[in-house]
DNA sequence: ACCTCATGATGAGGTAACCTCAGTAATTGA
DNA sequence: TCAATTACTGAGGTTACCTCATCATGAGGT
């Protein structure tokens, strides 16, 4: 088992293969994402708010899959930037809505642009066979 | 690509769901290697040393696909837990060559075997053609 | 012998993206 | 009406990276 072509990295199982993946996939994402000043989980955050016009930071966390928790900072973040708003909930007092605000929605426009654009590019890889036949696999893995 | 289904979660793309399957397999990464108190990059990097013998920091560090003082912090990490020792290179004064211990050894296989279950229960869910077409996939993405 | 440049490791300090746990305010339901 | 639940957030922690500066050593010239 020591013996390896050495060639080009250590493979050994499809997990291996799978974190370099996402290894160079999040450096590419980062740096696609750098002229707005977001990272990845804020851009990840206006596509939800883009899609769903407005929502509590729970239900955020929820389609982030991520704890409550974790979702107001991201929010914090984005409210840092300008980017979104929070107002009370006038259905409950507890709550609060986030939305984004015009620039938010300027800027979720031009980062879905920017992701397209990256997606082609490190997607672009593989043939339009390859791409769909990835998207159905990794749809069963996302359980 | 790029037109949504918008169906069960915010898919969108093909990096969405390929993020979503990323923090999955992190997440059930991490528990079954708790047994040994031991992180997923350490058990990376133990791999690469029970395939190699014995490395220098450097070396480690471009097997992993991370910055050389990233792998300095690992090998504390290791050493720390009894796993790796240091010892000098003979060949060049500067160098370090870095090696698993003999509790590294056993750990390490432990860890492999339970690597293994791992992976056929989170890749088990597909069939063995999918297993293979998604490393095919995934070798052509690491670049 | 000496000087310069490259290289190997590491100290210092920073970041993103998470987490848990505890606390406060508001709501719900028995 | 009051106990349990829910929504959010402060405090503090973790993992896994990063860059930049520093220091010793090595390699090559003059």
């Amino acid at each position: 088992m020591t013996e390896h072509t050495a060639d080009s990295a250590d493979d050994e199982s499809l997990a291996e293969t799978f974190w370099a993946v996402a290894s160079r996939l999040r450096r590419q994402t980062r740096e696609s994402l750098a002229p707005w000043d977001v990272t990845p989980s804020q851009s990840r955050a206006i596509g939800v708010l883009a899609r769903h016009g407005e929502a509590r930071p729970s239900t955020l966390a929820e389609h982030l899959r991520i704890a409550p928790r974790s979702a107001t900072e991201v929010v914090d973040d984005l409210q840092a930037r300008g980017l979104v708003e929070r107002r009370p909930d006038p259905a409950d007092r507890r709550a609060t809505l986030v939305a984004l605000t015009e620039q938010g929605r300027r800027v979720g426009a031009a980062i879905r642009a920017a992701r397209r654009a990256e997606a082609d590019r490190f997607f672009g890889h593989l043939d339009a066979v390859d791409r769909i036949e990835l998207a159905r696999i990794l749809r069963t893995l996302r359980g």
